[in-house]
Order: C-alpha cells, then structure tokens, then sequence
DNA sequence: GTCTATACTGAGATAGAC
DNA sequence: GTCTATCTCAGTATAGAC
C-alpha cells in the first residue's frame, strides 16, 4: 500500500529510545541526521529541503538518512516526539515551584501556553504531519495506531493536571480528552495564524480556557450526571472512549 | 514557494464555470480526463494512480492533463466541486417536496446525511485534499483562499436551513459557521470510520444535531443575548468572522 | 486556444553490494 | 550500517500541429 512500510515499526523504535540508555553511536548518527534536517527546515523551509541536501550536509550518503528515518516527514515526527518530551520537562518543573499550588486554570494555562511557546517557531514545519491525517493507515497518520504512543503522552499532562480535582469517575477519562481535542484545534489555528508573535493563538488559548473552566463548573453538578453519561455513552458508541 | 503557482487562478475560472455557458468541446476532453482519472481512483487509488496512466487510459498525452488540471490533487478538488454541486441539487429538490413544511433538525439532518450518501463511496479519495490542510498558502489549502469559494457554497445551504428561524442578527452569522465545523468534523471522521455502511458517522451526524438544536434553543433567549455576544467579539477578534 | 509528442528535471524512496 | 546506483513518478519544457 505504502511506499514507507517499515515506518510502524520505526515510529515506535524512537517512542522506546526516548530514555538514553544506549547511545551505540549510530545514535550519533541518527541526531547528525536530525540536527542537520532541522536547521535546514528551519532555514529553508521543508519542502524546499531534499533529503539529498540533509544526507550531503550531514556528510553521508542519501541511503544513509533512509536508514535512520524513513521518510522525511518521519523526521518531523521525531521532532515533535522530542518537543513533547520537553513540554513534560517543562510541566513537571513547573509544578514543583510556582505551580504547586495553582488552580485549574493556571495548570491548563501553562500546559498550553508552554506547549505554544516551544513550537510556535517552528509551526510551518507541523503542517507536514499533517498531510497524512486524511490517510488512516498511513504509520504517520494524525489519528492512526502509528501515533498512539505521543498522543497518549499529551493527554497523561492534562490527565496530570487535572489530578486534585476529584471529578466524578465518568468525567476523568472525558474531559482528558476533550482538552486533548482543544489543544489539537489550537495547534491547527497556530498553523494558520500569521499574527505578530502568534497573538492571536493565545488569544484562542485563554478565551477557550476560561469557557472550558465555567462549563466544567456546571457539569460538575451532580444533576449534570444524565447529561455526563449521555455524552460518555456517545462516545463510547463511536469508540473514541474505551469500552 | 509552490511548484503549482497557477492552481488558484485556474481553481477560480473552474468556480466560474459551474453554469454551463460555455461547452466548446474543450469541456469534453476536461471531462474525459477526470471521468477516467475518478474511475481510476475508484479502482485502484490515489496513490496507485499515475498521470501518465490517467493520460494513457484518456487517450490523450500527458501535456493535455497537465494543460486541465495542474496538479493530481486538483481533479480531486473538481471532484469534490462536483459533489458540492450535487449536493446543492438533491437539497433544492428535497426542499421544494418533502422538506418543505420540515422542521431545522429534519433539514440538518438532510443536508449531512445527503451529504454523505454523496460521498461515502469515495471516503478515500478525500484526504487526498487534506494533504495541505497544514500548508496555509497552498492552492489546495483546506482553510485558504483558495478554496474560499466551494467552502462559502457549503456554508450558503445551511444558511438556507436557517432561514425560516428568524434567528436574532447576531445568531445569523454564528450559527452557519458553527454547523460548517460540525460538517467538516463529520467527514474527517468518516475518513477514519470503517464501520459497515458508515454506520458511526451516521450515528455521530445524529447525535450532533440532536445536541446543536437543543443548545440553539437554549442560546436563542434573549437572555442570553450577552453570551452571544461575548462569542461573537471572541470570533470576531479571532478574525474567524469578519468584523 | 487545444492538443500531441517527447525529452528532461527534481526528488522521494529502494535494492543490493560492501 | 553505509554507500552507490537505480527506480518511479510528479511536474516542466519545448516545439509544433490544428
């Protein structure tokens, strides 16, 4: 079906070696191979990049690149794997000092502000994983198996910060989601928002923040709770919810 | 920038086409290229399907495919053209009978079922057009210019379901916009949906609307008037309506 | 303005030797 | 693991026929 079969598999390879254990040197290879894709992405842009050019700047052969990522939105993938893991970094430093303490807003805030912040310049690039969000079975599809692995890292953040707030047990696996889904929507107007310093993605933040807060607060109600299993009950009917 | 500079102006002379004016035998040979090359879609896939083979297949040279549409992702988009059109007939049809006295959920619910019965054989074919929905200034872009017209010609029938509920001013405007999202969440989860018939999505279409007319019921109060308009400045502000 | 024929370029991806 | 050679295919170019 695919040109880049082996990608599966490769995919969740990288997911595995986010520890650094071992560094064989052909992991020195594979970040030469990174480094060098990213400055030029980020210099030239990634359709003006060929993996010829990467392969030649990173002096080693075409194949070579191949060997490590199997396409070159596969380096982009990498690239976002890394940028997820420095959000956690970045979360859980937070929440030791000054976020010991916040509330919900403040946590939801700086999970989506920080997230912006280390992507914000690189946000042409992430139009590149996109391309395949329309293919489901494509290992780099947006919502395919492929993924699975970031994608639940991102929601075990929200999950996280949503810990102390002792919702009912029906709205801990839904609003998890819910937020992922908005911190997704976010990403996608961030691609399209050409606003000085990316404004207008922060604007979007806080405005669905603050309404996110306020519908959590009704829903809370435990005369809510038809409404709650009506929802949950859809959702597991669409299996976007486990069974 | 982009390899295909010309696709937006010949994406709008195609807009401008849709009345039959001018038929001088050109549209015949356009025709024969995107019957064969659909029939090839449908037959082995996008991917699979070369322009040489669509060109071979129409009896015809490469040149000439090339010299009707720019680029394998630009049949596609006449394809889904097409079906706007499509759409836009069978609607017309079902309004001036059936749909006549109907209410808004039945019209809702016609307008995305329809839609729907229209597409759902060539799920597939669709991410094809996804695949710049993160490239803001492609032609083929999802969300750009350059696609504005057929995305305005989806919103325009939904505003034709709306006409009856004398919706306060500042609803007429939000409303159409909100149900366009819904639409375009709708097919994005067809693409991913493998249920027999598509029988999910249809139950998401359901499910959606059911919960939109009892939320715009809600929201039509005059009391609510301030949270109308809070939203309204949100978007506004967003430049996601204009101001 | 419509189309053929053919050659060429560029780039993603792969095969197989070492 | 790494390199060289090669493949495939989208897209371009050109020159000319009608």
């Amino acid at each position: 079906m695919f040109k880049e079969k082996k990608e599966a598999k490769i995919a969740g390879k990288q997911a595995e070696k986010s520890t650094e254990k071992k560094t064989p040197k052909s992991e020195l290879t594979r970040q030469r191979i990174y480094q060098t894709a990213m400055r030029m992405f980020r210099k030239k842009g990634f359709d003006e990049t060929t993996m010829r050019e990467i392969a030649t700047d990173a002096e080693m052969a075409l194949g070579a690149a191949y060997y490590y990522f199997p396409s070159k939105e596969a380096i982009v993938l990498a690239y976002y794997e890394e940028m997820q893991t420095e959000h956690e970094k970045r979360y859980a430093a937070w929440i030791e000092n000054e976020g010991r303490k916040a509330n919900l807003r403040s946590r939801l805030g700086f999970i989506f502000h920080s997230k912006l912040d280390i992507l914000e310049n690189d946000r042409k690039l992430m139009g590149a994983l996109l391309r395949y969000a329309g293919t489901p079975d494509h290992p780099l599809s947006f919502f395919g198996p492929g993924t699975k692995d970031i994608r639940l890292r991102s929601i075990a953040i929200l999950d996280e910060a949503l810990k102390d707030e002792e919702l009912p047990a029906d709205m801990a696996t839904l609003v998890p989601l819910a937020l992922w889904s908005l911190q997704m929507g976010t990403l996608l107007f961030l691609l399209h928002d050409n606003s000085a310093a990316q404004k207008k993605t922060r604007r979007l933040i806080n405005l669905a923040l603050d309404q996110t807060i306020r519908l959590l607060a009704v829903i809370r109600f435990p005369l809510m709770k038809p409404v709650r299993t009506h929802i949950t009950g859809m959702l597991r009917e669409l299996e976007l919810i486990e069974a």
